[in-house]
DNA sequence: AGACTATTCAAACGATCGTTTGTTTGAGCT
DNA sequence: AGCTCAAACAAACGATCGTTTGAATAGTCT
């Protein structure tokens, strides 16, 4: 039982390493396989497909992590005021910065985005539409007097800006690290509050 | 002479599209040559390699495209009166619209950027340092009270709504099309104008 | 103990990969 | 006419791909 575990587990770990990587087209199984230190036909016994490993890999770090930021706006829409659009759109940024349940999130998030849309549409749309709507209404609560056509473009640039962050961490000319994460997305968050909440 | 230059612009057409569709490495040289309509050797005859093809392909559309932003760039700082903000992006951010220059090129950049780093970054590296410093350093001329640094976050930013925006064309939700990008790339600039000139 | 189930393993399957080979073609030149 | 050489071609190279097989192994239950 452990050793079912471990091993499912050693194959996640290596199979996401290598898709951030490399991407999911030039990984190959023998490369998971042997990063994981487990036999080839393991991968899959454990997750039938290639194509099933990466729906798995994916899941299971963005489904922990949605949940979480739902529950940060559900914690503000509760209060007893009001939120504030840097209230809403800290809910929506600073489960990255968690460390524990989200360590590697950010650049799973900012890999699957690159994939060709044949493998990257699919999983987006599983896992990220119910938060995305909901983030949007939010945004259009605080915005009456902004359409919803054009806050779409201002919650699309948003994420665009967030992508960006999640795949590079740092500027061009700067070395990534986890600190600059952290203070990359205060800027980000000053940043982004400029281009939401105009007149 | 004509055959010569017929077969591998074939190649180079065939070529953008399935990278733009597929990502590198899951188009095979074979289907290249396949859509092209040219025999398989020939793409290696003409560009020696996988990667030779890859190399030509970005090349031809960005370089003259690059060209145009820097054409751009000097016409306003040639100009008698101090360029605004919003000049210095538009001109760096229209030559995405010049139908016969760039048709390609929206699809190009959105694509090479979501390659994996050890595809992507040489080439980034080659083709756009030179464009971004010196649009970074038209906007600190603007900006004198904003740090470098500091600068060098919100240029950040932007580019990745760019590049949101060349990837997706439009929100999820609404379709892509010619129009939207011309009519998205309006909202981009208001949008970024807002998260630039902060105090 | 013996039967049953889940997991690991070495080995191989056919398919497809990027690249190279040796030959044939055809236009330009003397 | 004969010569030259870039270009196109069919065919094959060895390597690697995702996946499958069937036997060996370990753990659990009666």
């Amino acid at each position: 039982m452990t050793a079912t575990t471990d091993t499912r587990e050693k194959i996640l770990a290596a199979a996401e390493q290598l898709f951030i990587e490399r991407g999911y087209a030039a990984t190959s199984m023998r490369a998971i396989a042997d990063r994981a230190g487990v036999n080839l036909a393991a991968t899959n016994y454990h997750f039938g497909s290639k194509h099933g490993l990466l729906t798995e890999v994916f899941h299971r770090r963005v489904e922990p992590f949605n949940q979480l930021r739902l529950k940060n706006l559900d914690a503000l829409e509760a209060g007893s005021s009001a939120p504030t659009a840097r209230d809403i759109l800290e809910a929506f940024c600073s489960p990255f910065l968690q460390g524990d349940i989200a360590s590697k999130a950010p650049q799973i998030v900012g890999w699957i985005y690159s994939e060709p849309n044949s493998v990257a549409r699919p999983l987006l749309e599983r896992e990220f539409s119910v938060v995305a709507s909901r983030f949007q209404q939010a945004f259009a609560a605080i915005y009456p007097d902004v359409s919803a056509q054009e806050l779409r473009w201002r919650f699309h640039f948003l994420v665009g800006s967030l992508l960006h962050l999640l795949r590079l961490q740092a500027p061009l000319g700067d070395k990534p690290s986890n600190a600059s994460l952290k203070s990359g997305m205060q800027h980000l968050i000053d940043y982004s509050l400029a281009g939401l909440a105009r007149p």
